[in-house]
DNA sequence: TGTACATCAGTGAACGCGCGTTCACTGATGTAC
DNA sequence: TGTACATCAGTGAACGCGCGTTCACTGATGTAC
C-alpha cells in the first residue's frame, strides 16, 4: 500500500467496490466505516480523504451496485456475444444470480430497502429500473417489459427468501417459463 | 396506563403493532427499543418484562407484519363479503396499497430484507408466500400463480422505488393489466 | 541528476452519541385471611 | 367486606459498547531549482 496518488485513486475504487458489494449481500445499513476499511486493510481515519461521510459513501455505492449488476441484463455479455431476450431472461432467473448476491443485480438485492430511502436514492435506482424495462421492450413491448421486469424482480427477491431449495428453484423456474412466454417471436 | 395483567397484555399488544407496522414504514433495522417503547407512552425499562432481547422483538414484529398485510390478499374482506382473483390483484396493485406501506404487505415491504435475514425469519415469510401462491392457485394453477406472486410483490416493490408518480402508476397498471390477463376463466 | 522542501495519503488516539440491556426502586394490583 | 401483604408492571439512572467523525501526526511522494 503506497502514498502515490494513483494509489488513492486504486484504494478508492478498492473500498467502493467492496462497499458495493457488501450492500447487496447485506443491506446498505450493513456498512460500517470501520469495518469496510478494515476489509480493505486501510484504517478508519483515511476513509475521510475518500468520502465526505458515511452516506455520502452508500450513495456512491449503491450507484457502483447498480452498474456492476446491470451485467446480468446487459446486452452484451464480457466475451462481447451478443444476448437474446431468453438468455437475459434466463442468466437473471438462475441458481447461480440468486445464489450471488453481492455480485448480482441490484435492484432485486435493494428494491425494498431503496423503496423507503430518500429520493435521491430512489431516483438513482429508478433510472436503473427504467433502463431494464427498456431493454426488454425490444422484444416485448413497454406495457409486457413492465410486466416482465415486476416479475423478474419479484421472483429473484422471493426465491431468496424461500428457505426450502426445491421451493426456491420453483419459484425461478415458474417465472421463467412464463417471462419466456411472453416472447410473440417465440412463445412457448 | 395501569399496572393490572389485562393492561400488560394490552401495552404488549400495542408495542408489538407499533413495531409491525414501523418495519414495514422503515425496514427491521429501523427499531430501536427506546424510541418505539416512547412512541407507544412507556420507558425503554420496561421493554424487557414483555419480550426477551430486541431480536426476540423483531422476530413477533415481522410475524405480526405478515398477519396484518395478509388482509390485502385474503379471500374474504373485513365486512366478510368474497374477494375474487380480480379484486385481490386490483386492491395488491393499487396506489393505496403502494402508498401505506405500514399497514400493507409485509412481503413486498420487506423482500430484500428477509432475503438476507436468518433461517428463522426467512421461514417465517416462506410460509406467508406460499400461502398467498396458494390462494391464487385456485384460479391460475400453481405454476401460473407463482409468476404472478412474483408479478405482484415485484410491482408494488418497484413502484415504490420509482419517483415519478405517473412512472410508478404505470408500473402498477401494467403489472395489473398482465397478471389479470392470467386469469383462464376471464382472459383480456 | 541531485537535493531540499511542500504536499498529502494514510495512521491511530480521542471525542460525543445513541444504542441495547440491567437493576434497584415505586406504587398500583391482586390475594389470603 | 376489610385489611395486610406479596406480587409485579412500569420507571429512570447507569452500564459498556460500537459507531461516525475529527485531528495531530508520520513518512512517502512529487516538485522546484
Amino acid at each position: 500500500m503506497g502514498h502515490s496518488q494513483a494509489d488513492k485513486a486504486k484504494n478508492r475504487d478498492r473500498i467502493l467496490a467492496m462497499a458495493a458489494g457488501q450492500i447487496r449481500e447485506s443491506g446498505l445499513e450493513s456498512i460500517s466505516v470501520g469495518k469496510l476499511m478494515q476489509s480493505v486493510n486501510l484504517t478508519h481515519g483515511g476513509f475521510y480523504g475518500h468520502f465526505a461521510s458515511r452516506s455520502d459513501l452508500l450513495a456512491q455505492a449503491l450507484k457502483q451496485a447498480l452498474v456492476e449488476g446491470e451485467t446480468v441484463a446487459r446486452a452484451s455479455n464480457p466475451q462481447g456475444r451478443v444476448r437474446t431476450f431468453a438468455t437475459i431472461v434466463k442468466s437473471y432467473l438462475s441458481r447461480t444470480h440468486r445464489d450471488s448476491r453481492n455480485s448480482g443485480c441490484a435492484i432485486a438485492a435493494l428494491v425494498s430497502d431503496v423503496g423507503r430511502a430518500d429520493d435521491q436514492s430512489r431516483a438513482v435506482m429508478a433510472e436503473h429500473i427504467e433502463a431494464f424495462i427498456n431493454k426488454l421492450t425490444e422484444t416485448l413491448g413497454e406495457e409486457k417489459a413492465t410486466a416482465a421486469v415486476s416479475t423478474l424482480v419479484g421472483a429473484v427477491a422471493l426465491s431468496r427468501v424461500i428457505t426450502d431449495p426445491k421451493r426456491s428453484d420453483a419459484i425461478l423456474k415458474a417465472a421463467k417459463d412464463h417471462v419466456l412466454a411472453m416472447n410473440p417471436s417465440e412463445p412457448a
